[in-house]
Parts: C-alpha cells; sequence; structure tokens
DNA sequence: AATCCTAGTAAGGACTCTTGCCCAAAACGG
DNA sequence: CCGTTTTGGGCAAGAGTCCTTACTAGGATT
C-alpha cells in the first residue's frame, strides 16, 4: 500500500544488490563486466564491491582477465556464506543436500528406511543424512512424502489415507544442523513446482499416482497450499467406483485388492500387472481419477493436466485418462510428468533461491 | 528477479508517489501534514508538492488551517484526474458508477433489463447506462453474472449453464466511453473479493447460490480465475442427486423442477417457497451442494466457506450444509455472506486502486 | 503589545550516481 | 621490435536528492 520511504540509504543497497545477484548468476566477473551486466556506472559498481568486499561478502579471486586490454581482477561470492540444506523424505528413504548460494550441491547423503519402518525410523535417518554433511546450514527445504501442516511444518496423517513417513516434525530434527528457518512442504507440491519450470504455463493441475494420491493446483504461477496446507488431500473426494456407484477415490483402490496388506497404501505392483492383464483396470482406474480430476478442471480451470507418480506415468494410464476427461464438458490436455527426481529439484532451487535472499539481506 | 537499477531519478519518484498517496488516503493536507504522515522531512515533501503542483496533479486548495500557530495551505489532489467507470450487469440490469481517485462515487445511473432480454439488451443497457455518466473515463472494472474470459474479457456460455446476460463484449460496448483498459470478471468473484475485506482470511471458498450457481476460490488473499478465467465454474460437477444417485449439480435443480421454464437457470422463488413447505428439499439441496464443496475443501483447503446468493444466505440452508460439511473427513466452518451489492462494492474498489495506479504512473 | 506556537524556507552538508577523461597493461600488426 | 588497438580501472567534476539545523512568517493566546 503505501510505498517505501526514499532514502540514499536504500540506493546503495539496491546498487549492492544488484552486484550480489550478477554474482550470483554469474560466479565470476570484473568490475566492468558487473557494470556492463547490471547498466550501472563503473564508478558506482567500483565502490559497491569495494563496500561488499569490506564487509566479506565478496572476494577478489585473484584471477586475471586474459585477452586484449588491460588484464582485469575477477570478484566472486566469498565463501564461507555458509549452506542451505535440502532433504526429500520418503518411505523409501532420505536424501539430503547441502547447495551453496551459487546453487552447486557441495554435499550429499543417503539413508535408506526399511518398508516397514517405524514412527521414529523416518526422524533418525533424516538425523543421520543431516549428521554426515558438513554443517550447520543456514536453512533447509524439505520435502515430505505425506500432508505438511502449513503453519507448523509438521507431518499430519489424515484419516484414512496413508501415512507414509509416520509423525516426525522436520524442523525438531534439523534444529540442531540449522541456524535458520525450516520450510517443509509435501512431495506432490514440490514436484508440481518442479514441472511448473518445465511445462511454462501459469496454471495447471499436477497429479502423482503412486503408493499414495497426491494433487497439488497451481494458479496464477504459483502452487497454492491452502489453509492448513491440505489443498490436494483428494483422497476422500468422491468419485465413481468399480461398480458405478460413488465411494471415495480411497476406497476404489480397496474394491480392487489394489492395496497393500494392513495398509490404505496402494499396491503398486499389483497395480501395474492389473492394468496389463486387465484391460478393464485401467479403465476403472481412469474413471475414478478422472471423476475427481473433472472436480479440479471445474474448481482450477487448468490450461493442462500433469500426470506423475510410478503409475500415473504409465502411457496406459495416461491414454486413459485423457480419453476420459476429453469426454467431459470441458475438456484438457493430459501430459505426463517430465522432471526426474521432481521433489528434490525444486526444493533445491527454492533452498537456493532463500539463501540468495539471506546473503543478499546480510547486505543491508 | 533482477531488482530495479538505482538512480536519483527513481527517489524522486518514489517520494512523488509518498506524497500522491498521502493525498488519496486524506484528500485535503498541508506540507507539514504530509511530512509527518510520511516520515519524509519538510523539505523534501515541499519540493515534491512544488513539482506536482508544477504538473497538474496537485492543487492548493486556498484553504488554510486555523488553530495555534502559522496557517498553513492546504493542498489536494488536482480536480480533473479523470474518473474510472464501474459497472454491474445483472440480468435485472445494468448499474453504473464513475469513481474519483479520492474513492468518491461521483455518478450513478441505472438501466433496466425485462425479464426475457434478447442477446442485444444487455449491451444496449450498458450503453445507455455508460452515456448516461459524465465521460470519458480512464478506464472501467465491469462486473457480469456470467462466466467470463480471461484473455479477451468477453462473456462466454457454457453448455448447460444458464446464460444470464448473454453474448457480450463489455470492452467493445464501453469503448466510446473508456480511454483505458476494461477489466471484466465474474460477479461471483468480485462478491468474493467483497467478503475477502470482511471476513479477513486468506483462504477461503465463497459460494453463491441464486438463479445461477457460482463459486469462487479465494487462496493466499486473491481469487484465483484459473486459465481462462473458469475456475469455479461448478454446474457440472457430480454430486449426490435427490434419489442418491450421482448428477451434475445443475441436474438436480432439474430433477427437483426448480428451474424456470425453458431454462436452465433456478426458480428462485420456487425454491424458498419449497424449503419452506418441505424439510426434505433443504436436506437434499445441502447434499448436492455439500458433495461440490467437499471437493472444493478437499482440492483448496479453505478456512472458512462463505454462502451468497439469494437462497444461499437463508439462515437454512446455512444450516444445512454446515450439517452436511460438519459430517464429511474435514470439517469447515460455514457462514453467511455478509455484504450488501457485493460485486458493485469490490469492483469499485478495484477501480479506484486502479486509477490511482494510473495518477502515480503520471508523476513518473 | 508581548508571547507562544506552528508552517514553511534557506543554507549547508552528506551521499549517490553519471559522464568524461586519462592511465595502465595486454595483445595485435607491420 | 615498436606503434596501435583494445580493454579494465581510477579520478575529477557535476548534477541531483535527501536530511538537519536554524531561521522567518504569521496567526492565536494571553
Amino acid at each position: 500500500m503505501t510505498p517505501a520511504k526514499p532514502s540514499l540509504e536504500m540506493l546503495r543497497a539496491l546498487t549492492d544488490e544488484n552486484v550480489l545477484r550478477a554474482l550470483m548468476a554469474d560466479r565470476r566477473l570484473t568490475r566492468a563486466e558487473i557494470a556492463a551486466r547490471t547498466g550501472i556506472s563503473k564508478p558506482t559498481i567500483s565502490d559497491a564491491v569495494q563496500r561488499l568486499a569490506a564487509s566479506g561478502l565478496v572476494v577478489d579471486t585473484g584471477e586475471r582477465t586474459t585477452g586484449r586490454g588491460r588484464s582485469g581482477s575477477y570478484y566472486a561470492l566469498a565463501p564461507g556464506l555458509g549452506t542451505a540444506l535440502v532433504a526429500s523424505i520418503s518411505p523409501r528413504g532420505v536424501t539430503a543436500e547441502t547447495v551453496d548460494a551459487l546453487g552447486d550441491t557441495v554435499g550429499r547423503a543417503h539413508a535408506a528406511l526399511s518398508r516397514n519402518a517405524g514412527e521414529h525410523q523416518a526422524a533418525r535417518a533424516l538425523a543421520e543424512a543431516a549428521t554426515r554433511l558438513e554443517g550447520p546450514s543456514r536453512l533447509a527445504v524439505v520435502s515430505a512424502a505425506d500432508p505438511v501442516d502449513r503453519a507448523t511444518g509438521r507431518l499430519v496423517r489424515l484419516p484414512d489415507a496413508p501415512f507414509l513417513v509416520g509423525a516426525l516434525d522436520p524442523a525438531a530434527v534439523l534444529a540442531p544442523h540449522v541456524t535458520g528457518p525450516v520450510l517443509v512442504d509435501n512431495d506432490v507440491n514440490w514436484a508440481a513446482r518442479a514441472e511448473h519450470q518445465a511445462v511454462g504455463v501459469g496454471d495447471f493441475v499436477y497429479v502423482h499416482l503412486g503408493e499414495g494420491l497426491g494433487c497439488a493446483v497451481v494458479t496464477d504461477g504459483a502452487v497454492r497450499r491452502g489453509h492448513r496446507g491440505l489443498a490436494g488431500e483428494v483422497a476422500h473426494v468422491h468419485t465413481t467406483g468399480p461398480d458405478g456407484s460413488a465411494m471415495p477415490l480411497t476406497e476404489v483402490f480397496a474394491a480392487l485388492g489394489l492395496r497393500r496388506p494392513d495398509s490404505t497404501a496402494i499396491d503398486v505392483q499389483a497395480l501395474e500387472t492389473a492394468i496389463t492383464s486387465d484391460a478393464g483396470t485401467a479403465e476403472t482406474l481412469a474413471r475414478a481419477v478422472g471423476g475427481v480430476l473433472s472436480a479440479a478442471v471445474a474448481l482450477a480451470d487448468p490450461a493442462l493436466i500433469v500426470l506423475g507418480g510410478e503409475w500415473g506415468r504409465l502411457p496406459a494410464m495416461r491414454a486413459a485418462i485423457d480419453h476420459q476427461l476429453a469426454a467431459g464438458p470441458r475438456p484438457v490436455p493430459v501430459v505426463a510428468a517430465t522432471v526426474d527426481s521432481p521433489e528434490l529439484t525444486a526444493a533445491r532451487e527454492r533452498a537456493v533461491a532463500e539463501l540468495r535472499e539471506l546473503v543478499v539481506g546480510a547486505a543491508r
């Protein structure tokens, strides 16, 4: 509403920010190159570089330009500006990385989880992976394969939905390894952000069909999480069951005998063999998923539907769902997800962005 | 991504903007008062006021302060900075207003529409109302009781949904009366924006239950329109019908005989009498609407559901829908809409904001 | 009429950005 | 091998913006 108060200090901070962002984009530059890239005059850039070097954010690398003309000094972001921790937690295990403000991955660790891991196993694996990395980090970004409470960052159990990772408070577990904020979100939401980069469309719906069922709604270029962070938890949405009657989506898999024993998680292997052996199963699943999607189309008006997850990416499923939607009142193109380990990719990108924000903030 | 290039000119523009916004908020102020409100020093404000007076954006009103101390001169936004046109188009008629940058309504006109108005009637009524107002305006903001194509601003007909206003291109009709952009959106979306102010929650779902059926999803503080602008067009969403079988929401009203003859529009009068005479009808309607809402809850995770529209605000309906949702897997409070003529209110507010943006932009 | 109080102005200072010029140093060309 | 070209960097001058401080102007109040 009210614009910022103008001041010379603000101008200087802006100049410094321009310099830092240029060095984040390009890693090493001479003062003349920074001036050319930012459009700011050479003397001003020289002043800014001097300030930033004095405050320790930027260093003279000692390298010199080669080629025609006088050799210039290369400057770069100072080493030791800290790292951000990135972690992806799935029932198969924890993958953790540390990244720096340049976007480079400087460390990586993995901790496996056994099939029927208990409540505390995930926490232990996360702590183990984080311990193996150089630390502490300045912030953390976490992807978890369960619903995440937006306010607290904790994983939450929803009735009748599989609880793949289990009760876990990533911020608490990572507290010894992170000095700053811990951002936690659902793996499906992260995957949608990764696909957002790939498809280049601001409004779409991403559907994850794997052991769990998930959905992310991207509107106006961002994933919309909702009040508690539970947007897209579609297990309970009523849709068409195998016998044509209405039932919650999650019940469809029970009715088809495609759940893992003693669990509400989907038995992906059984599902894949069922699809290949019986053409009707794919139809039935497509009709059930399509019922949920038609509600999503009506509510969110996506330009596109992106299918991800182990069985969501199967060509047979894509075709069946596409066919299902094409028959509806508002046809929407259906495509398969393309990004590899999308949740880690997107979380890493966010971690770099947040770390850069911290570094820029330090200049003020 | 890249921050703005710092310059002295930018500082000056910021100061001018501070002055203009102060005068938009307060209508008349002395230079000393502006300095106190903005936190900027008196000499700087004096300079800015001088610049703005020279360029004609601000005028000395001739009024002087009374009271202790030297009397100061009051300054105000110049008259003649132009107006914005606000129009609300419903099957009952067109209401148009002109507003200025201070937020004052400076003109108002109404053009009625007959019950069975044809395709061109709405356009004629809109033109008539606009003509009766002092013009031309610098921009227009339009609310229309039909789906609006986000890219073109035209009203679109969706299959099986009532087409209340009819084929209309508000931008084309208003072209003679408006020199700048014409923003068009659905009346339900505007109403949701008005309720947003009232409820003070960033994530909620607004449902309009009137002649037509509409829904708006507010996430992270803004109405999300979707790719084509058709987010929330829920007539086709499958839900539970009177006999317990699944059917599109709009069919429920046909099955209950609550449509107006030869139309897919709802006969609100018949519906209201049906609710009061037969307790079961309210239950049936609440179950049908609740089915759609439970999908919306799963997909958008609202903190609240707001019911608007002629029969959505009936206490009996609110209670029945509330009861319906409370039984579901994710209960959400249901409240009734509170704002009067919400679509006009919100469109007016937006028009003032856009006009102010234009005025501030002129200072650069 | 003297005093108080507030709006507005003037002067000076501190900064920031830009332009233009010069210098240093490395590669190129004859 | 030496002059020319080319490029990074520094310096000086200038214009512009904001701020602080101190002062003036002109109504009320006493």
